[in-house]
DNA sequence: CCAACTTTGTGCAAGCGTTCACAAGCGGTA
DNA sequence: TACCGCTTGTGAACGCTTGCACAAAGTTGG
């Protein structure tokens, strides 16, 4: 799969040199960064965009990196991966990494969502402000329940789940977001696969089943909250075992 | 700090030969389970627990991976960390496997939860079905505004955040959630950490500062959709090559 | 009891991601 | 201009995670 294009063999592209437009093979390099490096790029941007608020105009990696709670080295990895915009001696300039990054993470784009099950959590969502404030603005909402449908909720009427097909059309949705009870989250998924939507946030706790040109994430609150309660319960036998040693958890020495 | 312990040196313990109960070093074992298997646990808990209302009451590995969307060597290997409680030939028992899995994620230990920031999604959160029924009972609830306190959400009246480091104690909470604007979390985090709460679930975008011995997770959405983003944008650049090769994304010649 | 078949548990190798460590490069200064 | 100090960018080593492939161990049928 790799090694295929051939474009650029034997031309050695110097970004930093060529001026600050998108050179011609970010498609190249995007292929290229990693997943876990590509979340963490979203992390500094949102960094970034505080600093640009406070004014700052300059950062150095170590400082970037103290703020989004990564170590430096990784930090200057995850930017190499986008090309080489710092200033060596001096650090990197904080609006052309903004813009960078938003450009590999494709927010120069609208990405219009459309989330599907408007019970509390999808309450929740629509009324997020998160999301049109980032460049996602919350295109369409659908329900079931036909009580819903018309019914604005966020600024937006809800509409009923046999439109989405249409409505999805209609207004471009490109990121599809499933708020619904688990036993409904398969149905929906494949209703706005068939329409045409190939990203997918799922905050039902199912596995989806999807063709392979789909991307779907899936945030379970049940299995962060598990995991969380892994590490109390290592804890505990941790501190368990240090009084098997004869020291408490705290250093208190219960056994002498 | 690892290799510190040596109590089990020399003794070799075969777990399937001695019986079902939970063997000794249970300790050991549990410290050594990779971050990315317990992630993996509590999506197999999930997918056994519903085969169990489903009367199954044996399940190969094969087939619990395809249920639970990963490949059936893993699951062997992720259970392997936990022990040995399969029999070959036949598969696991899920009822057993259900059991095994609780203990290894601390589940036969209550953890109370405490939500901070009864906005949207601390509502939704507080009404979340999901939380009691798997062992996570919403125990506490604190906004900072004094018009809420008092008034009952979910069923639990909010309290003031500044009562916070009581009444976390009062019901002992373990898991603090984090719901709140993004400009308050680190201050309501520092007074979590200092009512005792070693566990917190973060859905503001903030990078939080910690003690070490603090473990947080975080959920956020707005890096989710980045990334759902970034997979549009290097889809897009995918078809855009083709394009450029003369074919377009759907197979249709372009410039022949 | 034996042979055939099924499925687990795991050693090993490949792949990926992280960390280290340092050369290269830039701005400031004399 | 030449030097110095600082920070980036990255090759290389390391460690964790995944996937393969197969021996071990159990069941079933005769």
């Amino acid at each position: 799969m790799a090694a295929q294009r051939g474009e650029g063999d034997g031309v050695v592209t110097r970004p930093g040199e060529t001026g600050t437009e998108a050179p011609a093979d970010v498609r190249e390099r995007a292929r290229a960064i990693p997943e876990a490096a590509v979340a963490r790029l979203a992390v500094y941007l949102r960094v970034l965009s505080g600093m640009v608020e406070q004014g700052v105009t300059t950062i150095s990696s170590e400082e970037l990196a103290g703020a989004a709670g990564v170590n430096s080295a990784k930090l200057r990895k995850d930017l190499s991966y986008i090309g080489s915009y710092g200033t060596r001696g001096v650090g990197y300039d904080v609006e052309v990494l903004v813009s960078h990054i938003e450009r590999i993470l494709g927010l120069t784009r609208k990405h219009s969502v459309a989330v599907v099950g408007i019970g509390n959590l999808g309450h929740a969502l629509a009324n997020y402000g998160g999301f049109p404030s980032r460049g996602f603005p919350v295109a369409a909402l659908f329900d079931i329940d036909p009580d819903l449908t018309g019914v604005p909720v966020g600024g937006i009427p809800v509409n009923h789940i046999d439109d989405i097909t249409t409505v999805c059309a209609e207004r471009e949705v490109s990121i599809g977001v499933i708020a619904t009870p688990p036993q409904a989250a398969q149905a929906v998924c494949d209703r706005l696969v068939s329409a045409g939507v190939q990203c997918i946030l799922n905050f039902a706790p199912v596995v989806l089943q999807v063709p392979d040109y789909v991307e779907v994430r899936k945030v379970d609150l049940a299995v962060e909250m598990q995991i969380l309660s892994f590490h109390v319960a290592r804890r505990a036998d941790e501190a368990a075992g240090d009084v098997v040693n004869g020291i408490g958890v705290d250093g208190v020495v219960i056994r002498p």
